[in-house]
Parts: structure tokens; C-alpha cells; sequence
DNA sequence: CTAGACTCCGGACCGTGGTACGGAAGTCAT
DNA sequence: ATGACTTCCGTACCACGGTCCGGAGTCTAG
């Protein structure tokens, strides 16, 4: 069940096979051991249920509003135990996302706004510009 | 009223100059003529109030998640008064901002149940990855 | 054994929204 | 009218998260 390559790999985790080398790169995905024991050149990489539960965890992340960057710190973090720089970030995150959220709706309540009073009346120019207009 | 030079503009529009540029580029802002009658070269541009007006515009409409070419067509239909596609316009991008924000709830719902079972246990791994694993 | 498919790898390129650079020409206060 | 500050303009560069390329090596079916 570890022989898994590459595509495999991608086509589990929902992303593009140049996506997985991507990340390797980052260093967020391992690059394992490449096959077959002849030793000049290499072969080819094998992968296993634990990469894609790693590339998985690296999207529902991303989703979350991560950085690569800070998906790399906190993957570190899963194997170093430090639950308190964890936490931290967590924080952060959850901070950045309450105001993202209230940003985004209030550009919705504005948009709303917009539609309605250019869906009242009938001509002239939609108040596009005057609805976006400083409060 | 209208002496307005491109520093002046960029301030009133809480942006930096070569921002102001960059959107004339774009097509976004007008290039007034340039002052001083000589011909040879040319002198500074002008602006006035309509173009601080215009500016915030697409700084707001920016924040709504407008990308700077739905924000030309917006510009663009307000000129033309075709307020069936204005509407259009803003209906999509509601609904864009709804899926977005659902999103970012769900993702700042699955960070604070992780930052809490952090918190709750006290040694081993933080269960970072677990919380991301597909539900 | 050979054809075709897949993999490996470094490096170049993409879109989005700017930001920086540098030289020439314009403008303002003294 | 001299010196300091702006403006103008094209071009290059930045971060972010990928995406594509080309050539060499590897694997698998027939």
C-alpha cells in the first residue's frame, strides 16, 4: 500500500502533480527515497497513506487561510510538540479570520444596497459610484 | 479647485503615487491634459474632485473583492447606464462574498476546536493535523 | 525488447496588484 | 535664476502560489 507514486499522490490530495514537486520544494511534503537500487541516477519516488494525509492537512490549511509558509511552521510544530507556539499561531489565525469575515460582509451589505437601489429605479445611471461613496 | 497634482490625488485616495499611475495604466483613471501651452514635452497633470471620487471608488469597490477589471466595467457601465448588467455584476459578487464567507466561518470553526483541544491536553502532539484531517 | 507512459529536476514563466528605479523635464520658493 | 522638490514615463522587479517546459532516466505491457 506504500506504492503509490507521484500522480497517485496528487490525484489524492485534489492537486496537480507539479503542486506535490511544488511543495516538496517548500519543504512541506517529503521527498522520499527514490526506488530501485542501482544507484546511478535514482528511480522513482514511492508514497504512502501518511503523505497524503500530510498534503490534505496542507490544503485544509490553506482553506483555513494559511500561508504556506505558516503550514510549514506549524507542520514542525506537530512533530516538536510545542503546543503553546501552536496555539499562538492558531490565535493569530482565528483573529485575522474574525476580521476578514466582518470586512467581507460589510462589502456585502454595501453590495446589496447598490443592487437594490439600482434595481428601484428605472433610468439614469445606475448610483454605482455614489453607493460606494465614502459613508 | 482643480490644482490638484498627482501627490495631492494619491493622499486624497489613501494610495501612493505610482498606484495613481498604475491604475491610469490600467484604464481606470483618466490622464487629464498636461499643463503649460508650450507643446514641447508637456507639463504636469491636473486633477480635481470627480477624479478623488473616482479613485475612492475603486478602492472601495476593491475591498468588496472586486478585482480591478470588474471594477473598469463597473466604471465603465455608470457611463453607459446599462443597470441590468450593473446588477448582474453585483449579484455575482454577492454571492461570490457568501461562498467566501462560509467558508472562512467554517475554516475559523475548525481552528478554534483545535486551538481548544490543544489547550485541553498537555502532553504529546498538538493535534493540529487530526483537527484538518477530512472530516 | 521495444514503444509509450510516467517520473525526475532545474529553471522559466504566469496573473494579480502593485512598488522601485532612473533620467529628463517641469515647478516653486527664495 | 538657482537649487530643491515633483512629475512624467518606460521598464524592471516584488510576493504568492503555482504551472509549464524540455531532456534524460525509468517502468510496464505487449
Amino acid at each position: 500500500m506504500n506504492g503509490m507514486t507521484i500522480a497517485g499522490l496528487a490525484k489524492a490530495g485534489g492537486v496537480g502533480v507539479e503542486t506535490v514537486r511544488y511543495y516538496q520544494r517548500r519543504g512541506l511534503l517529503a521527498e522520499p527515497p527514490r526506488s530501485g537500487g542501482t544507484g546511478l541516477g535514482g528511480g522513482v519516488r514511492r508514497y504512502g497513506a501518511e503523505d497524503v494525509r500530510r498534503l490534505r492537512f496542507i490544503r485544509s490549511a490553506q482553506s483555513a487561510g494559511f500561508t504556506l509558509e505558516e503550514i510549514g511552521e506549524l507542520l514542525a510544530l506537530d512533530a516538536s510538540h510545542d503546543r503553546a507556539r501552536a496555539r499562538a499561531l492558531a490565535a493569530g489565525r482565528i483573529a485575522a479570520l474574525d476580521a476578514k469575515i466582518a470586512d467581507l460582509e460589510q462589502a456585502r451589505a454595501a453590495l446589496a444596497r447598490l443592487a437594490d437601489s439600482c434595481a428601484a429605479g428605472r433610468r439614469g445611471p445606475c448610483p454605482i459610484i455614489a453607493a460606494f461613496d465614502p459613508a
